[in-house]
DNA sequence: TTTAGTATCATGTGATATCAAAAATATATA
DNA sequence: TATATATTTTTGATATCACATGATACTAAA
C-alpha cells in the first residue's frame, strides 16, 4: 500500500510479459486518479509492491514517461508531472483536433446497438457522479469516448488519443471531484454527441465532440473547473 | 557494418545515458531511410556494434516500439515495420492535422529571419534532389518542417508530429527516390507555405501545410510517388 | 541561528547470468 | 526431392549486482 492503494501482485506467465502487467496497473492507477501529481515512483519500491524485480518495472515506467505520463526530472527520479494552465491547454487542443478527426470517421460507422450502449454509459455516468462514485464516473466516461473512437478503424490515431488521456487522468479526477459540487451538466456535451450519431452526421459529430472537449478548458478558464494543480 | 552503415560505437559519458545516445542513432538512421522496412534489429548485434551491453539498446528500441517506429511480433521480435496503404493514409491524415494545428500557430511568430532560413532551406532542398543527394534532401526537408512546428511554441505537439516522422521516414526516403525520376515539384508546396508564412496569414499557412502534407498522399494514389512497400 | 562541509542513503543506469521460447539448422523419413 | 522431425542456436525477458550521482541528514564552525 505505498505507491497506491490498487497496487496488486503480478505473476509471471508464459502469455503476458509482467513489463506490460505493471503497465495496464500504472495506466490504470494514472486514468483513475490513484496517483497525484508530483507523486514519486520509485523503481525499487514499485518492485517491491508488485514483487518482482527491478526490470519489468522499469520497462513499465520508461513507457510511460515515453508517453509523457511521466517524467525523470534531471536528477532521475521518476514522478508524476505537476500540471501548468500551460500545458494543459496544449492537451486539448491537441485533444480537440484528434478526437473530433475521429469522432468524424466513427460517425457513419456506429451500429446502434452501440449508440444505445452509449446511452446506458450516459445514465452510468449521471449515476455515478449523484453517488459520488468517481470511479465508476471516470470508467464510464472513458468508455463512452473510447467507445467512439474505437469504431473509426484507426488504430495509430486511437493511440494517440489514449495517451492524452493518460497525460490528463490525474488531473481529471481532481477537476471532476471539484466541479461535481457546483456544475453537474458535463452530460449536455455528451447528449449532444449522441445525438450527431443518431443523425450519422460525421460534421455535427465531429463539432460536438470537438466542444465537448473543449468544455473542460472553458470550466478552467472560468475558474468552475480548476484542474490545474 | 551489420544492422546499416551508419552504426557508429556509443562512449560512456557522465552527461547522455547510453540509452540516449544509442536512441539518437536509431533516430536518424530512421528517419533517414538507412534501416529498410521489414529488417530485424536483435539486441545482441546490435549492442555489439555499439559496444554497449543488451540493456542500453533494450531500452532505446523498447522507445521506438513504444512511438511506432518500430514493431513487436508476438514472437518479441523487433523489427521495422511494412507500410500498408492503410496504416500510411491514416498516418497522413494525423499528419494533416497536427502539422496543420502547429502552422497555424506559427504563422504568427515566425521572425522574418527565419523565413528567409526556410527559403535556404528550399534551395538546398532543390540542390539535393538535382544531385541526388538523397540524405541532405531528407535532413533539409525535416529542418524545413521542424523550424516552423517548433516556432508554435507546443512542445507535447512538436513530440507527436515527430513521432508521426519517425514512423513515416523509411519510407519517405524510398518514395522521394523513386518521385525524384518522374516528378520534381514537391517544393511547390513549399514556397506556398513560405508565402503564407511571409503574409503572417494563420489560415493560408494551415492550408498550405495540411496540402502540402497530402501531396504525398495523392501522390501515392496516382503511383508516381509509391511510398507503400 | 545560520551556513558550509561531510557522511549516508536513495535512485536510475548499465553489466552479466540465466531461462524459456522461438527460429534456424540438421537430420530423418516418405 | 519434399516434408516432417529432432537438435542446435538465437532471442528477448527477467533477476541480480555494481556503480555513479544526486538528495538528505547531520555535524561543526561562525
Amino acid at each position: 500500500m505505498f505507491i497506491a492503494n490498487t497496487v496488486t501482485k503480478v505473476t509471471r506467465q508464459t502469455t503476458e510479459p509482467l513489463r506490460d502487467q505493471i503497465l495496464q496497473r500504472c495506466r490504470l492507477m494514472l486514468m483513475g486518479g490513484h496517483i497525484v501529481p508530483g507523486q514519486k515512483l520509485p523503481l525499487r519500491p514499485l518492485a517491491e509492491e508488485f514483487e518482482t524485480s527491478l526490470m519489468p518495472v522499469r520497462d513499465a515506467l520508461n513507457r510511460l514517461v515515453a508517453d509523457g505520463a511521466l517524467e525523470m526530472s534531471n536528477s532521475r527520479t521518476i514522478r508524476v508531472p505537476d500540471m501548468s494552465d500551460e500545458r494543459l491547454l496544449e492537451l486539448h487542443e491537441i485533444r480537440r483536433s484528434l478526437e473530433g478527426l475521429a469522432a468524424e470517421y466513427a460517425a457513419p460507422l456506429l451500429s446502434n446497438a452501440a449508440i444505445s450502449r452509449l446511452e446506458q454509459l450516459i445514465d452510468d455516468m449521471e449515476t455515478a457522479l449523484r453517488s459520488g462514485d468517481y470511479d465508476t464516473y471516470i470508467s464510464s466516461h472513458y468508455s463512452f469516448h473510447f467507445t467512439i473512437y474505437t469504431a473509426a478503424g484507426r488504430p495509430t490515431l486511437l493511440g494517440m488519443i489514449d495517451v492524452l488521456w493518460l497525460q490528463v487522468g490525474p488531473w481529471f479526477r481532481q477537476g471532476i471531484e471539484r466541479a461535481n459540487s457546483t456544475d453537474g451538466k458535463p452530460n449536455a456535451g455528451h447528449k449532444r454527441i449522441v445525438a450527431a450519431l443518431r443523425a450519422r452526421d460525421p460534421v455535427a459529430t465531429r463539432a460536438s465532440v470537438e466542444h465537448d472537449v473543449f468544455a473542460n478548458i472553458e470550466y478552467i478558464r472560468k475558474g468552475e473547473f480548476p484542474l490545474a494543480g
